[in-house]
RNA sequence: CGCGGGGUAGAGCAGUUUGGUAGCUCGUCGGGCUCAUAACCCGGAGGUCAGGGGUUCAAAUCCCUUCCCCGCAACCA
């Protein structure tokens, strides 16, 4: 019997397209998986998509269909982005699907009978014409955060979960098991910002929107989204179905591979449900890293979003998974630029290994009319790199049972350099002009020829389709030498014929190609200014209604930022005679010191509120598109004070 | 004083646990080679290890302190 191996993704929200984030960490997860199997293991490995939730619901409304089409639509992209990218998951997991809906709602009664999940009711503000519910904390001015219109306050009633009842045993369990959260520093995060000062009860249904699982035993309320969607990783396998094998051998998970920001709710949340379903924890959860834009908000006129279906089809799958899997160090972030992306793969890619390949076949053919094999007369280098061949195995195998999955390939690429090293020292090309030399070459080549199909094959789970191609170059097709176990110590070839190929890589006019991609970024990002943001009308008013708010012309004569905020400024304007204090959110484009001067409208008879303690009376007038901010202003010098109508 | 991570060559990072010559990749400059994808190999230049103070024969590393950046949280009238 294998040992099993069960690996996850975590399901991806379909409201929109995917981006190169989502798919860093699906590839990772696929790298993982491969490298498993290779390794002899029963490896399970699962993604999918988290269908429900008002905000599909809400895209869908706008879009004009129902959320089921506007979803299967996106599912669809997805799916075909991971064939695009070798991503070889055994299962795809829909929330919408009939296996995971039914076991959700089996999962929730189970819980429900057992008191551990119990009908409570809890305040909060209602927009009615958004038909939704918003917490205190939520609110924007007083208002709903969606449409800016007048919430009541109400009580919606709610199940609860009783995360607090096992909140003590989950302690307990990541304290004794240190491998639970990796990397560690998330660990401390977990149990010092919200394990040890105490857990509330979760909230886990919701009356407010339809688009969920229903509660089977109460209609009025659907699942929220964590019920929901961390049972995926048990639903997919079967559990509390007929036929429950998968479960039976893949549960529980061994890594539960998620971006940091979710990290939270599987080491806290899911563990928890899962003891109250009295099941086993999953192994490990690892927060992997951000792969981070270049530029952050500098970049708005650029358009940030990077489409790694662009990126694939330019320049192929593995050059972007080798991107993806080589940039983000274990436990930190990644920089992501177009520029870095490029330079790695020409240098790892197409100078390094690519090269190497269409060098070593070259002289195979050239010299030898394409046929080495094992034995010739050895040479004062060969002894070191064999012993490098030797260990690679050894050492790629320590990086990935920890994860590390870049210093696995660092690991590969030691060698691919210590064979254009090999052939710098031992000069076939003249070897090749001396007939006495033969033997001398042939041993040479054999070494490059053999280095190269041990990388091939430890370079199958990372980049399996250059894998095959290298392999085909160098006319290995044996199963057995294909296999892992042949590439744990030099010399299993025996002898092999060459097939010359188009370079694997082939080199990129770096500056050619920047130059082309932002052309063609800038033509999207005009595109998308064209399209008018859709904002919903608001019902219409009477002028009367309009005539209650006082907008006024003010100067800003000071301007500080408010203390231990990111995003807050306090202003002190000036109105004529008066002066007031105001607050504002747009630190973020304006400096303190741009604002004093300026002449900006206010609306002037706006309650007070405090903001982070601080009190602001009024509210600055800007527009925003998302990713910047104006503010209003005059179009010419008017005098504070003056009111605007 | 909310929690956490970080500041080391032009860029991205390792080294800090266990003080002892500051290292890797990319870029840059010079040389070598001609089998190869203007590639490969060798060498050089480039660092007040964020600032200040302390401990020590010796500090990037240990202690104290100041400053700055980035996450999370909060907040965006």
């Amino acid at each position: 019997m294998s040992k099993k191996y069960y690996i996850t993704t975590p399901i991806y929200y379909p409201s929109d397209k995917l981006h190169i984030g989502h798919s860093y960490t699906t590839v990772a997860a696929d790298a993982l998986a491969r490298y498993k199997r290779q390794n002899g293991y029963d490896v399970m490995f699962l993604t999918g998509s988290d269908e429900h939730g008002q905000k599909i619901e809400r895209v869908a409304k706008k879009a004009g269909v129902t959320p089921l089409a506007y979803v299967d639509n996106i599912v669809d992209g997805i799916e075909k982005l991971w064939e695009m990218l070798d991503i070889s998951n055994d299962d795809f997991i829909r929330t919408t699907q009939p296996r995971h809906q039914k076991t959700v709602q089996k999962i929730f009664k189970r819980l429900y009978d057992q008191g551990d999940i119990y009908k409570s009711e809890y305040e909060g503000w209602y927009c009615t014409p958004c038909e939704s519910f918003w917490l205190e904390r939520q609110l924007e001015d007083g208002k709903c955060p969606d449409c800016g219109r007048e919430v009541e306050l109400t009580k919606e009633e709610s199940y609860f979960f009783k995360l607090s009842k096992y909140a003590d045993r989950l302690i307990k369990y990541i304290e004794d098991h240190d491998d639970f959260i990796q990397p560690a520093s998330r660990k401390n995060e977990m149990l010092n910002n919200f394990l040890l000062p105490g857990l509330e009860d979760l909230c886990v249904s919701r009356t407010s929107f339809k688009w969920g699982i229903p509660v089977d035993f109460d209609d009025k309320h659907v699942v929220y989204v964590w019920i929901d969607a961390l049972s995926n990783y048990i639903t997919a396998l079967g559990y509390l179905q007929d036929d429950d094998s998968k479960f039976k051998t893949y549960w529980p998970a061994d890594l539960h591979l998620v971006g940091k920001e979710i990290v939270r709710f599987h080491t806290i949340i899911w563990p928890i449900m899962l003891m109250a379903l009295d099941l086993p924890l999953p192994k490990q959860v690892f927060g992997h890293g951000w792969l981070i834009l270049e530029g952050g908000k500098m970049s708005k006129s650029k358009g940030n979003v990077v489409d790694p279906v662009k990126l694939v089809g330019r320049y192929g799958v593995d050059a972007i998974r080798y991107f993806l899997l080589r940039e983000v160090p274990f436990g930190s972030d990644g920089l992501f630029s177009n520029e870095s992306l490029l330079y790695r793969i020409n240098s790892d890619l197409a100078n390094d290994l690519g090269n190497l390949v269409s060098r070593t076949v070259a002289m195979v053919e050239k010299y030898q009319g394409g046929t080495v094999s094992k034995g010739g007369t050895a040479t004062p280098h060969d002894a070191e790199i064999e012993a490098i061949a030797n260990d690679l195995y050894k050492k790629v195998d320590l990086h990935m049972d920890e994860l590390r999955i870049p210093e696995a390939l660092e690991e590969i690429w030691v060698l691919v350099s210590k064979n254009n090293k090999y052939i710098d020292l031992t000069t076939p090309w003249i070897l090749g002009k001396d007939e006495s030399k033969k033997d001398t070459l042939n041993n040479v080549l054999y070494h490059l020829i053999e280095n190269i199909r041990i990388i091939a094959v430890l370079l199958a789970a990372f980049l399996p389709s250059t894998s095959k191609t290298i392999l085909e170059n160098i006319g290995v097709s044996d199963a057995a030498l294909m296999d892992v176990n042949s590439a744990k110590a030099f010399g299993a070839l025996q002898s092999t014929t060459v097939n010359k190929m188009a370079p694997i890589f082939p080199r990129i006019d770096v500056a050619k190609e920047l130059e082309s991609l932002e052309a063609e970024t800038a033509k999207e990002a005009k595109k998308e200014e064209k399209e008018t943001p859709k904002t919903e009308a608001l019902p219409q008013i009477t002028y009367d209604e309009f005539a209650k708010c006082e907008f006024r012309l003010a100067k800003v004569i000071e301007c500080e930022a408010v203390p231990k905020s990111d995003k807050l400024l306090k202003l002190q304007v000036k109105m004529g005679e008066e002066t007031r204090q105001i607050v504002s959110g747009i630190k973020t484009w304006y400096s303190p010191e741009e604002m004093v001067g300026k002449t900006v409208v206010v609306v002037a008879n706006l309650k007070p509120a405090k903001i982070r303690g601080v009190e602001s009376n009024g509210m600055l007038l800007a527009v925003d598109d998302g990713k910047d901010l104006a503010l209003i202003s005059p179009e010419k010098e008017m005098k504070d004070g003056l009111q605007v109508r």
